[in-house]
DNA sequence: TATTGTTATACTCTATAACTATA
DNA sequence: TATAGTTATAGAGTATAACAATA
């Protein structure tokens, strides 16, 4: 029994309701199906709900994890929010343009730069966190608190799953 | 209590084990980043799976929507798969040009096109399950049946949510 | 007037690889 | 030789709006 997500697939696709009266068929088998539409209208509800702000996706991510880890190095920042390095050198350029961020070159390893967060940052993510809250609301209100709690441990779960496969 | 996610937000952060050494802050109060970097990564494994097939992001959940639904329309099957429906002409055109699918004008109403899948489709449709099951394996197989079952409800609901929201 | 499908366009995102500087 | 960061570029994905045919 080394896996047994290949006797889930069976069991689970059968029970499960469908969005409407278009049937799933075979694709409900399938998780990534299910991921990608909702993880893809959510990110345009983000959006439509910062478009004033003109954001770069991936900006806010990138900025919440620099305030919880001050002297981040952008390699560990890219791993993290799941990012190509090549595609975090643009955001920290952006976040240092407006001013929410600065880089600093590591004193014990003159390679890195470690990311720390400004006061201008701060105050920005405070207002970013309360758009994206109510957007995330509108589609979470149903969730009760205990589900919101599992889908996020099963989703820890799964990206740690990736990254050990790929170092 | 119209909503209790925020409520939810709160509890569950301070639960959650973070991935590695590296925290998540009040980042970790959101769903829609976990999703992002999991789909993501998830995304990147079909893409590299899919290579030799050269599919167009889009094009495997359609066409097996397109089965299950025989007669579906593009907007139909755009609302279902959650794309905007200029990108679904661009894959029922793929999906013709490949000998996948076909189109035909519907009888009762003529703007409508009617799709379905041919033999062809349905043989190529087979190797592409097999080969996205074993890349989900991957990442699922320590998601308990039961586990995986709760977190398709979950996504379910939120995107339920979501087309309610927007119509 | 609204809906289905289509086309065109501009923009964003991503993957990749080459390059530098440090280790 | 390996790692952190950077740059450049081509390709894929997306949003948007305008349009024709039909309801």
């Amino acid at each position: 029994m080394k896996t047994h997500s290949t006797a889930a697939r069976g069991s689970a696709s059968r029970q499960m309701p469908d969005t409407g009266r278009v049937s799933l068929g075979r694709l409900g088998d399938f998780v990534g199906f299910r991921l990608r539409r909702v993880q893809n209208q959510l990110s345009r509800d983000f959006a439509a709900a910062t478009s004033a702000k003109g954001l770069r996706s991936g900006l806010f991510s990138s900025l919440g994890i620099i305030e919880a880890n001050p002297g981040i190095s952008q390699s560990e920042l890219s791993r993290e929010v799941g990012l190509d390095k090549s595609v975090t050198v643009t955001i920290v350029d952006e976040l240092e343009k407006f001013g929410w961020a600065v880089r600093e070159r590591s004193k014990e390893d003159r390679r890195r730069h470690e990311l720390f967060i400004t006061d201008e940052g701060k105050a920005h993510l405070d207002e970013l966190f309360t758009i994206v809250g109510k957007t995330e609301d509108a589609v979470l209100h149903q969730l009760s608190p205990a589900e919101l709690h599992l889908l996020s441990e099963l989703l820890d779960r799964m990206y740690a799953a990736c990254m050990r496969d790929e170092g």
